[in-house]
DNA sequence: CTGAAAGCGCTTACAG
DNA sequence: CTGAAAGCGCTTACAG
């Protein structure tokens, strides 16, 4: 420690952190732990009560462009006040989601953000709510993205129902018809409201989405190709495909280019987010836009401010249709 | 504690860690910690010695495909390890990444993973060696991808020199030879080798690149679009352009397609690491593919396993041209 | 196998 | 402003 190398005590302590010391005794100590690389232990530190600046994110899968928006968002709000920010990657493992929480938990970390759709589990949910309960009573903040109907704390929620319902009036407008859906798994919350919300538009308008038109597959490149082909394999019978989300979209793309199909000319397709790159495909893709950068500053934000309500906030934020070059009109 | 709950001691911390314990009290703990929604304390944990399952990853940028997929890498191998991972992002802000280190360091994360070109500057250097180098001989592993003349660490290096001379080599083959150059910031390890390897093998075949021809932005994809745009109002006098890094290189499409230019029609466009996007891009992008999950093993890896020799162990990976659609033929 | 005790490295009232 | 002391919550030799 910085004292044996000079003659004060727990004075260093105070030196180190700011407070009110001469500033000869200061300089000293300063210059000795300069000297001897010194850095306070964090564990020793935040045990005897001193609090963290790092804040802990846990979302599905970094890799993911839709959670490195809402990431960047996160971190440009912590940027702005001084925090640092961890990441980590659930792999939409539920166990895993867990063991995150409970490390952050264990580490006081001020602040914890749950980015994406919570699962449909009553087990998983049980054990969140063990974890979270705990930490929040501790002073823990925890705020969250999407998700979790049984979580009582802060949100940010998308409005994925009305969303996928714009959407589809904005598909019907074009003059679709026949629908065909690449869904995800259907424990996440997010699938269930942007797939209800799209089938129940399209059945307000009397058109119904054929069952066997809506096929599951992983929220990711890969599983948006897989489902596509399974689809084209099946004969599809169908003007549009909507993907629930842009990355499943992508491979879409890349299924129907490997059929020598052409999008929009022998099927539209539409996705749902607008992550960043999707601007760029050739043709442009049809979605609904969701701010994701703001999503991720407004978390961080409920975490950072004081909830003075009773009840817990939520803060819902619009998607909007953006038609682009992937979606034709179609007579009708 | 769990301690009050029941009648025992410290014999509940054996039990929940699974040391030797009569059954009758493991599950007379057990069930108290459960009930009690116990977390032990890993601040208090780590101060008394018992080590940490969380190693920390620091990159530039999560919201880069680049980042993210080596990233995606060292999940794979920590999760195999039984390893939790924390990532942060330090934004290209070399203060914030001696800050993120500095925090691991206190925190005695058992490994510290630096993803991503070191910065030339003898200041950052000192300042990151002095950081490193207590954490090492406290026992810290410490392990970086690409980068670092200076660090003293376990490496893995893209070979960015070569890769950056066979992309050369591969277009002029295609009959090139007027290029231009989207680069980035200088202080970046990784701008300097490219920049080198692509400009030093043209001149060893005879052509000489214009200094005027090198444009340098940020390593994004706005980076890209301006550096594009701005060698465009320039008048562009070049039938190919090399853009340093994949990303830049999707902005240069959007540059392109903006005035109204075709790839490869009016002007050939490569990249730099094929992150997987831009195999979906139309047209889809010649670039140098570097396997980076297997980047993000390999460092993992390397700080997982002990290095018995007496020097830092240097993992070179190599990078290999992929001539896809976005570089035409051109009569030589 | 299981207690009682010391110690991990800091911070923070409490006196001085 | 600055010491001396207690305590943060665990783990781990050390006896028993």
């Amino acid at each position: 420690m910085a004292r044996a190398a000079d003659v004060s005590l727990a004075t260093a302590s105070r030196a180190l952190n700011g407070m009110r010391v001469t500033p000869q005794l200061r300089d000293r100590v300063l210059a000795a732990a300069a000297q001897l690389a010194y850095t306070p232990n964090a564990h020793a530190r935040a045990l005897a009560g001193a609090s963290h600046r790092t804040v802990g994110v846990i979302c599905h899968d970094v890799t993911d462009p839709y959670f490195a928006a809402i990431a960047g968002g996160v971190m440009r709000i912590a940027g702005a006040n001084d925090l640092l920010v961890m990441l980590a990657s659930t792999f939409r493992d539920p166990e895993r989601e867990i063991a995150y929480v409970s490390m952050l938990r264990a580490e006081r970390a001020p602040a914890i953000l749950l980015i994406g759709s919570g699962f449909e589990d009553a087990r998983w949910e049980r054990a969140m709510e063990a974890e979270l309960k705990p930490y929040l009573d501790g002073g823990g903040r925890v705020a969250v993205v999407s998700r979790h109907r049984s979580l009582k704390v802060d949100s940010v929620l998308p409005e994925n129902r009305a969303g996928a319902a714009a959407m589809a009036r904005a598909l019907l407008e074009l003059g679709h018809r026949r629908f065909a859906v690449l869904s995800g798994p259907h424990a996440l919350t997010t699938v269930i409201d942007r797939l209800g919300g799209f089938r129940d538009e399209l059945a307000a308008a009397g058109v119904t989405l054929d069952p066997a038109h809506v096929v599951e597959g992983p929220f990711t490149r890969d599983g948006g190709y897989q489902a596509m082909t399974e689809l084209l394999d099946r004969g599809l019978d169908a003007t549009c495909v909507f993907a629930l989300t842009d990355v499943m979209a992508i491979g879409a793309y890349a299924a129907l280019r490997d059929r020598g199909l052409s999008v929009p000319g022998d099927v539209s397709v539409a996705g749902f987010d607008d992550i960043p790159i999707v601007r760029d495909l050739t043709p442009p893709l049809t979605t609904v836009a969701l701010p994701l950068r703001e999503l991720g500053e407004k978390v961080m934000e409920l975490a950072l401010t004081e909830n003075t309500t009773r009840r817990r906030r939520i803060v819902r934020m619009t998607g909007e249709v953006v038609v682009r070059a992937s979606t034709a009109k179609v007579g009708v």
